[in-house]
This record gives C-alpha cells, structure tokens and sequence, in this order.
DNA sequence: AGCACGCCGACT
DNA sequence: GTCGGCGTGCTC
C-alpha cells in the first residue's frame, strides 16, 4: 500500500518529523503531494491536520495509521514551498507544518477545535436562455406588458453574464420581476464562485513614467543581472530618487517574458502612493496581501495568485510566500526595516526566505533602500551583491538645514523640558506662517537609558563597546551583548552630576504642546491614536487636509508619505534608540533619522531640521543630518570589525522562558554549559551570555537568552547543535514548563 | 505536550 | 481484592 510523508499539526518542535500514514484505496487518488489530509495522533488518537510532503510505495515503519480523509482537492502548496517549508524548520526552529501554515492565508486552517474554515463566495448569476436576436425580438413586446422585465432583459444584452445583485442594484428592479424573465424561459440562473473584490479604488490606467537617463542605465544592469539565475542587487537611491519607476519598469519587463513579481512593502498603510500607483499602472495583475485584509479578501487575493491571475503581488512580509507563477523578480523596498523579520513563531526573516526563493526559482532578488542594511551593503563592497546608486532628487531639491541642539547646555539654562529654546520659537515661527510641522519622538527603549545630565556621560560595556541598560528589576545596568552587569551609582562617575533616566511619551509631549500653543492644534499618531483613528491615513488625512500645524508621533510619522507644506522637523530626543543596546541600534538611528530630517521642505519650501540631543558630538547623529551614508557605513563597518558582529560573525541565540525565573536562569545556565562543552575546541565560537531580554519579564513570564556568536561558515552546524541543545532540554523534566527556542540575528 | 500504560499503597 | 497515585515512554 502507497505510503503518505505527512508534517503533523500536533507535533511539537522536539518531536517534529515527518510521518508515514497509509494511503487507504479509496483516497488513492485524492492525497497528492502538498494536500492537506487528516489523520489521527499520538496515543490519544488525536485528531489533527497534516501537509502531504511526499509520496512512497512503503515505509520503514511497522504499524502504520490510515489517512483519514483529504481536505484538497488541489495541491495547496507547490513543491518549491513544500522544500522551503523544510528548510525552515531548519533554519528557525519551527515545525513544517508551522513553517507551511506561515504560508497560506489565514483563515484557510482548521483551527484548535476545527472550526472556521475560509468558504469560497457562491453567487448567484444571470444568463440569458436563448440568443441574443430572439431576445431583441421579444424586447417591445416585453416593453408594453412588463416594463420592469424589459429593462432587466436590455441590460442583461447589453452586459452579458451578470451577477444577480448587481443587475437588481442597477436597475433598481425587484428579484421578481427577473423571477418573471425566468419562468418565461428568457434567462436562467446559475451560481459561481466569484472573488471577494478589494475595495481598493478604481484608478485610471496610465502609461509608467519614463525613466530619466541615469535610471536606464541601471534598468539596462538589472535586466542583465536578472538573467543569470538567482542574482542580488542592491538599488541604493535617495528618498525621491526614482527608486519605484525602476521598479515598475522592471515589473513590465517581466510581464512581457511572462513572469511574475513580488514585492515586499515595510507596512501596506504607509505605502498608500505605492499601492495606488501599482493598481493605476497594472490594474487587475496586482494582488494585494497584508494582514488588514479580511480573511476573505486575502484568500480571494492568494487564490488569484495561485491561479496565475495575478503577476504582481504587493504586500507586506509574508508575501514573500506568495504562490507566484512563474516568479522572475523579488524586490524588497526598503529592505533595511526591522518589519521584514517575524517576531512570533515561525521567526523567519523575509530577506532569507527571498534568497532562497530567488535561488529556486533563478530569479532576481533586488533590494531597494535609501539607507542599506549594513550587511547588505557589507555584502555589495565585498561583490556577493551587485550595487546600483541613484544619488539624485529628482528637482534637484536641497536638503533641509539641519540644527542640532545640545539638551545639555539647555538643561543647564534652566530648561528641564522636551523643547529647546530653538525647537521652541521655530515651532512658534511655523504656527505664524501657516507652515506645518512634525515632531518625531525616538521612543525605543523607554526609561532604560541611563544618562548623566551635565556631562552625557553613558555607561558601557568594558567588554562590548555597547550602552549598558538599567534593568529595574535587579537595579543594576547590563551588557545586552555579553551579559556583563554591575550596580547603578548614585552619580555620574564622570563629573559627580545627576544621573537621568530618559524617556517621554507622546502624550507627554502633546501635553507640553498644549501649555506653549493654546490655541493651536496638535495631532498625535502613535499606536493609541492609530487604533482609535482606525488607520495610519484616517491621520494622515487630516493631517494633510485641515493642515493641522502639528504633528507629534512615534516612528511612524519617518516614512511613506509626501507633505508638500511641512517645512518643520523636530526630533525631539534623538539618542534614545541610539543606545538601545544591541547590534543594530547605530544603523537604526541613522536611518530613522534621515528618513525624518528628509520629510522636511518636500514642496516648493526649503525645509528645515532640528535635532535635539544629549550627545551633539555623536558621529551617528552628525552624518544622519548630513545624510551621509558613505561616511556612517565606513564608521559602522569598522566598528562591527572590532566587536566581532554581524556580518563578520553570525549571532544566534537560544531563548528560555517561563514563570519561574530561578528555574530559567537554571535552564540558560544549562544550555550555555551544554553549548561550551561541545563548541570547546571551536575558539571562533563564542558562547555570551546569559542575558536576560529587554523586558524581562512579559506575561509572568521571565525571559533570558545566551547568544552565540560563530563564522557564518559554521551555522549549519551550530543550528544543529542549538537543535540539539533545545531537544535535550525539553526531554528533561526539571525544564519541563519552560519554553525554549532557538532564533537567527535576534533583533532585541 | 498529552496521553496511556504500569507498578505500588489504602480504601468501599 | 481494586481504585488511583504519578513515574516512564511513545507519538507514523
């Protein structure tokens, strides 16, 4: 008897394979690979799903189970995802059937207790029941007796095949006179699955823009690049440079050789310009899949996909699982956003799963960005990457004039609030003139930089070179690279000033807003406001439309949207993300900053930029208002040199949680022991930690980490063995509460 | 994990 | 005699 390779739905990460179920004669021809089936598991026979991996005439295994029933009728995922699904559990320490549930929209599973499953949408049609002449024939006949019938009839001819509610709509006739129309043998009804439709507005078709001659030269290099199988680029353009013409030119290209595209989006809301001008130029070939969707509209979304319908997908991380037929090209926009990297299970990194993708498929993988990832760019110097530079705005735009403003020298003028002098009486000068402007709060890492007041002092790692952070938890400061900690001193051991804890809110802000500007206006968007708002635009558009003069918020005011009449950009605490502890924080600063100094003067105004800082000297700081890229890569790369970081090494980490936190602590001990002993003569394996999280303890439960940091040419072999390490952990009762997992470049 | 099987102590 | 304590081990 045939034999089914199944990944299980109950299995669990430490005993994830696949399993052999018997395929019973009468499902011989529905299980084929990459179906979902139902099948029995575990001692308590529990009823579960599974994916169909492959197919065996026999098996290993003596006492077999029967598929219970198949779910598809067409393979759900094509084996490309099928392999990529493996390949995961691999890589993120995930199960298969996980990683394939990651790929599929939601709603199209059977949940826990087996209920909801996506339905496609029945509706009912309208045909006519003879041909069109005899139909025109009966018309003024029709007309005398039954006016209503008539007027369906015309429009029926004039339209075709319509749908049954929206003929009644459109006419405003009542069902029964369409009734009518059938029982004379005039029409018949029929029903068929149709797709939800977007509700996204009908733009009108336009050619794609021209390029300008500097982007054709590109265009002309990536379409080679295109053609050797599996290529990166790396399109490194300025804000307004012309990045997205490129893109769409190269999207055509495609169309013409009849390949599809993916492209990956940071968040869908705040690439509204991008979506609308897709839809304008490729209209009904684009799909859309983000998770505002309803389940619906993302399964009609996926299903056109699949069907080879659409050729353009838009969307936002997990698109990149989209079923593309065919697939040629995959570009990231703005590929050095932390978006792209899934913080809940499976923790799988966009960049990677394109990679891979675009090596399967030999297609070409193009990563566009007006400030690089620092290993993406790492990557394009050493030529793994090609690199493609578009220096130009395209009026030729200056830049905004960049203040920075040392909040020390503020502090010692008296001024203990979040404005300076300067910020303050611009802030006043725009209100005047009518000129709008936004204030951008760096909020992460709230309350946990710890910074003297008179001098800037900041405490670091002896070892890392990396802020230490206060963890009020211990009350002592901690090395998020190393672990490393030591006590809080009452004083700043530089100048015997006041220690400060920084951090504010946006209410805050708003607040103080308030008391210097009465009568003036101030729009908060942040995560409340968006909630409450309902989206990002519902801001926005006010924002734009009521010209609100101030707009205060958190990182999402830094990108997607063009302001004609902001001439005003205050960054009101500019160090917080700096010293946020990790690896990152450098290149995070820098890009978040340019990306808001650049939304100032984006119309006919020349814009300007206040940063305000507690270390005006700070490089990172400096370039970011210079907008100078090349100095702040040169800067970073050099210093990821000496602390022996991405991308000279690889960093992995093994996370422990659970309620007991001596309990954890004993179990991260374990694993770095386990680790040592088994990496002992690998001294370019280095073991750090353990650390415990940014937050250490969420939902009760406490969280630490040992990171391991090795050559990249080793993580196939350290994954295995953190496999392994996890595996032996779970096994073993006196951790049997906690949770372990393993993750790639973790980003706290 | 989640569940059955199993091998000992105190109960109607 | 048997009900149920949890310790042990398996999941196609």
């Amino acid at each position: 008897m045939p034999v089914a390779k199944v990944a299980v739905s109950a299995a669990t990460y430490w005993l994830d394979k696949l399993y052999d179920y018997n395929i019973p004669e009468n499902l011989n021809d529905a299980v084929k690979i990459g179906v979902r089936v139902l099948i029995s598991f575990g001692r308590g026979a529990k009823r579960c799903e599974g994916i169909v991996l492959g197919i065996e005439n026999s098996s290993a295994y003596p006492k077999l189970k029967d598929i219970k029933a198949v779910v598809d009728v067409e393979p759900v995922l094509e084996r490309e995802l099928l392999s990529l699904a493996v390949w995961m559990h691999n890589r993120y320490f995930c199960t298969v059937y996980e990683a394939a549930k990651a790929m599929l929209p939601s709603g199209m599973w059977v949940g826990k207790d087996g209920s909801t499953r996506t339905k496609d949408l029945l509706q009912e049609y309208v045909a006519l029941d003879m041909n069109a002449e005899e139909a025109n024939r009966l018309l003024p006949d029709l007309r005398k007796k039954a006016k209503a019938q008539a007027e369906l009839l015309s429009v029926l001819l004039e339209t075709g095949d319509v749908s049954v509610t929206e003929l009644l709509h459109f006419t405003g006739c009542a069902k029964a006179s369409l009734v009518g129309l059938k029982e004379k043998g005039i029409v018949y009804f029929y029903k068929q699955h149709v797709l939800r439709k977007q509700h996204v507005l009908k733009e009108n078709r336009k050619p794609i823009p021209a390029m300008t001659q500097e982007q054709e030269t590109i265009f002309k290099k990536l379409k080679q690049d295109s053609c050797c199988g599996g290529h990166i680029s790396l399109l490194h353009g300025v804000t307004g440079s012309g990045k997205t013409v490129l893109y769409l030119h190269l999207i055509q290209w495609m169309l013409e050789k009849g390949k599809s595209s993916i492209v990956l989006v940071p968040e869908i809301a705040l690439t509204q310009p991008m979506l609308k001008a897709f839809i304008s130029y490729f209209g009904e070939q684009v799909a859309i899949l983000h998770s505002r969707l309803s389940t619906g509209e993302r399964y009609d979304e996926w299903k056109r996909v699949k069907n080879g319908s659409a050729k353009i997908i838009l969307g936002t991380r997990s698109a990149v699982f989209a079923p593309a037929q065919n697939l040629g090209l995959l570009i990231i926009d703005e590929e050095q956003e932390e978006s792209y990297i899934s913080q809940n299970s499976p923790r799988y990194n966009s960049h990677e799963i394109a990679q891979y993708r675009s090596a399967k498929n030999k297609a070409l993988l193009l990563l566009g960005t007006a400030t690089p990832n620092v290993s993406s760019m790492y990557k394009a110097q050493i030529g793994r990457y090609s690199y493609y530079n578009l220096p130009n705005r395209y009026n030729k735009r200056e830049l905004p004039k960049v203040n920075i403003v040392d909040m020390k020298e503020e502090l010692k003028k008296g001024n203990g609030s979040d404005f300076s002098t300067l910020l303050r009486s611009e802030l006043e000068k725009n209100i005047r003139k009518g000129e709008q402007s936004i204030l951008f709060l760096n909020r992460r890492g709230t309350n946990k930089l710890v910074t003297c007041e008179a001098c800037g002092f900041v405490y670091e790692c002896p070892r890392c070179s990396v802020a230490l952070t206060y963890h009020s938890n211990e009350q002592r400061l901690i090395c998020h690279r190393c672990g490393y900690s030591r006590p809080i001193q009452g004083a700043c051991p530089d100048c015997g000033g006041i220690l400060h804890f920084v951090g504010a809110g946006t209410q805050k802000v708003v607040e103080e807003l308030n008391e210097m500007f009465p009568d003036t206006e101030v729009l908060r968007m942040d995560t409340d406001t968006v909630r409450k708002a309902g989206s990002h635009e519902a801001i926005i558009n006010r924002f734009v439309e009521e010209k609100v003069p101030i707009l205060v918020g958190t990182q999402m005011v830094t990108k997607g949207f063009n302001f004609g009449n902001v001439t005003l950009v205050g960054v009101l605490s500019a160090d917080q993300s700096l010293y946020a502890g990790d690896y990152r924080a450098g290149e995070r600063t820098f890009s978040l900053l340019t990306q808001v100094i650049g939304r100032s003067g984006r119309g006919n105004l020349t814009g300007r930029a206040i940063v305000q800082t507690y270390h005006p000297d700070n490089e990172i700081i400096k370039l970011s208002a210079e907008q100078n890229y090349a100095e702040f890569y040169q800067m970073e790369i050099a210093l990821r040199k000496i602390q022996n970081a991405p991308p000279f090494t690889l960093l992995l980490s093994i996370t422990v949680s659970g309620e007991n936190e001596r309990q954890v602590i004993s179990c991260v001990n374990y694993v770095k022991k386990y680790l040592n002993l088994r990496l002992k003569n690998q001294n370019s394996t280095q073991i750090l930690g353990p650390i415990p999280l940014f937050v250490v303890k969420v939902n009760n439960r406490f969280r630490y980490r040992v990171n391991i940091s090795c050559e990249a040419e080793q993580g196939q072999s350290v994954r295995s063995l953190m496999a392994e390490v996890i595996l032996k952990c779970y096994s073993l009762k006196e951790f049997r509460n906690l949770s372990i997992y393993g993750e790639n470049n973790p980003l706290e």
